[in-house]
DNA sequence: TCCAGTTTGTTCCCACGTTCACAAACTCCT
DNA sequence: AGGAGTTTGTGAACGTGGGAACAAACTGGA
C-alpha cells in the first residue's frame, strides 16, 4: 500500500559526495544528463538565496557577484560558476538583481511551494525542530508530530498537538507529505525509517546517530552533533601537537602572559 | 588578551572540502605534508568508530573490511583507503581486530582524551544539545551553558546551571576550553564568535544560521537544519519533474490504487 | 558613435576524492 | 611443506570540484 516509486536495483550503498549526505538515485543512469547541477552546488544554493534575502531586507536592490560572495562567504568565481549552472540571470558590467535572482534560485530549489513535513520522535530535538522557525519561514510546514510514547501523546508543542506514530500512514496520504524528520533514538530510527518509506516518504533527515539503508529513489541526509564534535577535535588536536610540542594549556597561558 | 595562535595571513575565505564544513588552516603550506590525512577521510573517521563500537557491544572481535563497510554504510575500498592514512592495522588474509582498531581511530581522532566544551544559547536547542548524550559519552565533556538573557540565568538544564555570558572568559581559561557551541540566534552569532575566539576558543560548531568570520586559525563548522531540507526538497522536486510528468501528488495515488 | 571601465559567463588547468584492480601477505587444509 | 583461498594495502585511472584568467557584453561619458 501506497508504497513509494523504484525499489529496483537492490540497496545502494549509503554515501554522497559532501560530507554528511547521501543520495541513492543513480548518478548518471541511461536517462540524459539534462542540465544536471553539480552536488557541490545544490549544497551551496540555500546559501545564495538566504543571502541574497537579507540584502533584500536591507534595502539593496543590485549586487556584484563580488559582493554576493563576500555575503554567503564564498569565492566569487565559484560563486559566478555555480550561479551559471541555473542560467544566466545577471548583466555583465552591472551585477544580478537580488529580487529576480532570489526567485530564480527560490525556484530551482523548490521552495516557492510548499513542503509538507512530519517529525518523527519529539524529545529534546524534536521540541527544537518543532518550535525552529527556520523551517516554516522557508517552504517548509511541520504538518505532524508523531511520537511512539503515549505519555508525549497530546502535549501541545509550537501549535501542534504531539499524535500517535501510527497514524503516520493517514497522514502522509492526507497531506502528501514527501520529507520526514526523524529524531528518534538511535535504535528505533531504522524501524521509523522503513514505515516512512513504506508509507510514501521518499526524503528523510536523519538526526539519529545511525546508518540508514534506505532503497533505491530515496534521499537521505545526516546530521550527526556527535560526528561534527569530533572532526572539530581532530583538527584541534593538530594544531596542539604542530603549534606547541608543549602543553596546550600550557601553551595558552603563556602566550596570554 | 588570550588571543589565539596565527592571525597572519589575512582572512581566509569560509569554505572547505565537504558540504557544512570549513578549515582556515592553511591546506598545504611551506610545512612539510607530514602524515596528511585527507579532509574527506577525517569526516568519515567517526563514523568508522561508531561503527566498531557497535559491532564490540555485539561482541564481535574480529570484521572485514567489507562488514565494517557496510555497517559504515560506505564502499570497501573506499574504508580500506581510509584506513590505510592511519598505517597499517589490519591483517591481511584476516581482517580486522576490533578493539584493536577502535583504539587507533579513537586516538587519531582524539577522543581518547577528554574535550571541555561550552554551549552559548540555551534556547530550545540548546536545551536539547545541554541534554544529549552523544556528547558526553564520546570523550567531550560540557563545562558550561551560557546565555545573555538574565531570565533562563541559573535554570538547571541536565546537571548544569545556566550561567551569564560574561563569565565566559573565565570558564575558557580554567578549563582549558578550545571548543564552542553556537546555539544563539542568527543576529546574536557573529558577536558570540567573537567573544569566544578572543577569549581562546578555536574551533566552533555553528547552529546559527549566518556566516561566521573568524581569524585563521580557527575553525568552524556549521550544522544549519533549514539548508539540509532545502537540499532535500531539490532533489524531491526533480524526482516529482522526472518521475512523472503530471503532478506529483496524483502519481502516488496513481500508484498506490 | 566610439572608447574606457566594469562585471558576468566560461574555459582551462590543477588538486582532491572515489573506484577498480591487483600484488602482497596471511590462514588453513592436505 | 606447499598450495588454495581469503583479505589487506596500494598504484593507477577516472570523475568531480575549485580557482585563475580572459573574452563577451553591458554602461556611461565624450
Amino acid at each position: 500500500m501506497t508504497s513509494a516509486r523504484s525499489n529496483r536495483n537492490g540497496a545502494a550503498p549509503q554515501e554522497g559526495a559532501d560530507g554528511g549526505a547521501s543520495r541513492s538515485t543513480p548518478a548518471a543512469s541511461t536517462r540524459a544528463p539534462e542540465r544536471g547541477i553539480p552536488e557541490a552546488t545544490v549544497a551551496r544554493l540555500p546559501i545564495y538565496l538566504r543571502a541574497l534575502i537579507t540584502l533584500a531586507e536591507r534595502g539593496i536592490a543590485t549586487c556584484s557577484s563580488e559582493e554576493l560572495a563576500t555575503a554567503a562567504g564564498v569565492n566569487s568565481a565559484k560563486l559566478r560558476k555555480d550561479l551559471s549552472y541555473l542560467g544566466s540571470y545577471g548583466t555583465r558590467g552591472v551585477g544580478y538583481d537580488v529580487e529576480y535572482l532570489r526567485y530564480q534560485i527560490a525556484r530551482e530549489i523548490g521552495v516557492t511551494q510548499d513542503w509538507p513535513v512530519v517529525i518523527v520522535g519529539i524529545g529534546n530535538l524534536g521540541h527544537a525542530l518543532a518550535n525552529y522557525s527556520g523551517f516554516t519561514s522557508r517552504g517548509f510546514r511541520i504538518v505532524a508530530l508523531l511520537d511512539s510514547d503515549p505519555a508525549r501523546q497530546g502535549e501541545e508543542v509550537g501549535e501542534l498537538n504531539i499524535r500517535s506514530f501510527s497514524e503516520l500512514e493517514a497522514i502522509v496520504d492526507e497531506h502528501g507529505v514527501a520529507i520526514g524528520v526523524i529524531a528518534t533514538p538511535a535504535p528505533s530510527a531504522q524501524q521509523v525509517c522503513d514505515r516512512l518509506v513504506a508509507a510514501g516518504v521518499t526524503s528523510i533527515l536523519n538526526f539519529a546517530p545511525t546508518v540508514l539503508s534506505v532503497p533505491d529513489g530515496v534521499d537521505v541526509r545526516k546530521v550527526d552533533l556527535s560526528i561534527e564534535l569530533q572532526i572539530l577535535a581532530y583538527h584541534e588536536q593538530r594544531k596542539a601537537m604542530n603549534g606547541a610540542p608543549q602543553d596546550p594549556e600550557l601553551a595558552r597561558v603563556v602566550e596570554s602572559a
